[in-house]
DNA sequence: GGTGAATCTGAAAACTACTATCACTTTCGA
DNA sequence: TCGAAAGTGATAGTAGTTTTCAGATTCACC
């Protein structure tokens, strides 16, 4: 039996591409699947959509990139991988916030212990309006 | 200027049936779009889909049943309104549990004042394999 | 009751994000 | 160098949801 040691050993070049665009924009900030492409063709003009979501989906799962699933955006978004944190979605302009916010651990355990669930993800969301779209309408 | 006291009154008839079939068949467990339409064609059989998405749209909307947006999973399920609650999702076999748990309020609270949100939803989302799921594969 | 405007309706087409397919190319290990 | 395995991009397909459209229904007002 092998065991893979660096995921990255095999990354192929496009996949690669991939990987940096979201590590350059996606700090803070949350990219499409459609960003991601614009932003590797810049670099390597022929890249296909299918490519990317490929690379996209791999990535995510050999935990290299941050699948952010945002309920009430009907798309994923993409980010570099950083510590838990909370979402907030302004239901005005569509942005969205990272928050520096994660539930307690003994929380999430005695969830898991009472109802016998083994948890892997926990997703926390707010929606809501931000600052700037509160202002013109008051409240 | 005219002010709507009963949001109930003027529901079309449809629109009534569908928040019928959400009460009678979602509480505590969580229908798609499709299932609610099949319900409420057992009792208006010539009923189609738009008349059911217009309908939990707007149901939504007015507050009277709940949509559960549970990331990762590609549809929208509704339940009855009830309390704020968290939900938990077998990433094996699909099902969605309803969890008895909600954020502290201080701690939306906090989120709100320091980012100068107005915080509206906050949706908790549990991912992982439920107890049946677990036992077969071990761990 | 009667009337006209506004709303509702169902079938079907359109939309959108994403996935699968296909034939071709590239990569990699031996 | 060779062959198998994996990657590639264009395109077609999928599924959930929304929009369109012409006809039916409802409602406020008389």
């Amino acid at each position: 039996m092998k065991i893979i040691v660096t995921a990255e050993a095999r990354l192929p070049k496009n996949y690669a591409l991939v990987r940096d665009m979201v590590h350059e924009h996606g700090t803070g900030r949350h990219l499409t699947a459609a960003d991601v492409h614009s932003f590797a063709k810049q670099r390597q003009p022929r890249i296909g959509y299918s490519t990317v979501y490929r690379a996209l989906n791999r990535l995510a799962r050999l935990g290299l990139v941050s699948e952010v699933l945002v309920p009430g955006a009907d798309v994923t978004y993409y980010e570099s991988v950083a510590g838990p944190h909370a979402h907030f979605r302004c239901a005005a302009c569509g942005r969205i916030d990272d928050l520096d916010y994660r539930l307690p651990k003994a929380a999430v355990a005695r969830i898991a212990r009472e109802h016998g669930f083994e948890i892997g993800d926990v997703l926390v969301n707010f929606t809501g309006r931000c600052a700037s779209c509160r202002e013109p309408a008051g409240g």
